[in-house]
DNA sequence: TATGAATGAGCATTCATTCAT
DNA sequence: TATGAATGAATGCTCATTCAT
């Protein structure tokens, strides 16, 4: 993401912070500008309108915690451990970002199609970043060369979710153990 | 859930229609009127605010919702083929629930106790309703009787949920092979 | 002031106090037909708009109190005596009066013909009153036979006055020594 | 009272116009946006309630009432002749003030503190402002030195008060002998 | 470029009144 | 006659957006 100068950034993670704290219909364009430091005239010379706004902020946001999955990605761990550090990233990470993103897909008519497809792309990366821990994990000799590679991928990638929007209102701080679930995903439920 | 009559159910059923497609803050209380084919005025003989009506029809919206998995889960299946149905009833319920749920939750200052404690409620009956497809998978055989039972549970929480929120985004109808899923839930992905 | 039945008696007295409480534009109809511990809609068999019913519980406070007046102005007491319980009976009705008589006359779209007529005629009488006793005065020997009947009756109302509306709000229990006020109108403030 | 500006005493002339004529309740803010030549929204930029704008307009109306007072109280006139003018300045001053006046006394709940204070403080100043005028009286001679000063002030303050609120319904444009109540005043109406 | 004063469309809510029972 | 469920006109207020400076 490019911003034309330093201003722009600062709107940007303005606007971010408080569609994070207050949702799309709450957050007003006062308190943006405010928190930005900035006239309220201004985020207009940069932005055309509030939906643009927030659409930037959610890219913006979206690239955000995807760098930070992509550090994950990149730790010079095993097939197990970078699991559960990816579980444990998106436990915290998503802690922050439910208003927003929630705010985003219950306003679908706020979805431009720009905003979409940087969506869809890096959800799409994001898949096939963990379908290559997966190949990892199987190189690793940790995961069966036979398994499908799709469906732990997507397991992976609905157990991390499982801390996002309605899934997550119980106690955010409970205790998950990670390592039983990956344990128990490489080992199976089933009986032999 | 219980309706003074039968206009207090219209009035909900047009409610959760209309904040379903659009939102909270989308849904005009006149729209709602309207679909109800009442006057306005009438929806405040019914509830005493638009929040009011909102968190009304997300009760009757999530009771609906889970009479409805209520009733797979009683349907006379091995553990495999009820799981299966499980997911498939997810999804196609999820479907038409997106919106409103999403409204709910990113809007949490709309959310009195009351609602929070019904939905918790459900949501907690709804894992141990979880689990006794699992203990049942043990008894029949099925399961493994070492497995670990809140993690079975919850990876089959989360896997159906996946088609909810965040996770939704892509395409609805893309289909998913549900049994393979279950079936390498089972086998494990781990190397013997 | 007739009364087809005790009902319309029971509505006008309920009315009237709840304008008093609340002034005309924050009584409710709903709470004038609690507290009359009828229906709503029967309130409109008996008069036709919530205007009318405040013109009659108007017209039905004004008799009351030109009642209570009266009898203080057929006490059987001497010129000053009868002046001082003039000003204390002034003094505590109006105490309770003034909401609902600042609401009468604070919106005169309100007040039809016939109520300004009951009023004017109400006030012309008393304003004889008055002046019934200064001529008692007069005979009594104690009011100069050439003093300004007019002035006097006009001071005498003026003064008994001062606790109603706009200079009413200070201290409303605060004492006033009634009796020293009678007599320096009598003996004058100027210098022989 | 001070103004940030030139429009702010433009929307509180307008309200304060508004208001007389049709009482808090039936004044609209669109009509007093419109009197002030000026949008609705405007309205909240200077005042952030009806509420709000009523209290200033109110507080506008006493201070402007009570400079003429002053205004009459500081010519250079004899006791009998200033007690005549400020007889006069009433009653035409309070031929206009009526209906906001009562207006606001009947609607107890719109005073807040603040106004009530100011209220006060004027009320109070313009007692003594007028005992100040007792007191020239004294020592220019016409008033007797051991006359009961409250008393006088009091009754000049009531007998000017008669054609406010509830004693003001009558003619209003009936002539009023106001030199002959002052000297019927001081001569006093008892027999000697 | 940056600003914030001005704007008015838009909406939740109230409540007097009606009318079918 | 008595009722109260139903109604919808009416209005205060919000806030994204504009535009003169």
């Amino acid at each position: 993401m490019k911003f034309k100068n330093q201003r722009e950034l600062n709107i940007v993670e303005a606007a971010y912070e408080i569609f994070q704290i207050n949702g799309y219909h709450n957050a007003k364009m006062k308190t943006i500008a405010d928190k930005a430091g900035i006239g309220k005239g201004t985020l207009y010379e940069y932005f055309k309108s509030k939906k643009e706004l927030f659409e930037t902020s959610m890219i913006f946001s979206m690239e955000k915690g995807f760098e930070g999955i992509k550090e994950v990605l990149n730790l010079d761990l095993g097939f197990r451990e970078k699991v559960i550090e990816y579980f444990k990233y998106k436990k915290n990470y998503m802690k922050n970002q439910n208003t927003i993103f929630e705010s985003f897909f219950s306003n679908r008519e706020l979805i431009s199609d720009k905003v979409r497809d940087t969506f869809f792309c890096s959800m799409s990366n994001h898949y096939y970043d963990i379908m290559v821990i997966v190949e990892e994990g199987i190189k690793e000799g940790v995961v069966r060369e036979d398994a499908d590679k799709d469906i732990l991928t997507s397991c992976i990638l609905s157990i991390s979710n499982q801390h996002l929007g309605i899934n997550s209102l119980g106690d955010k701080n409970s205790e998950v153990d990670f390592e039983k679930i990956i344990d128990s995903l490489l080992e199976g439920f089933g009986r032999r």
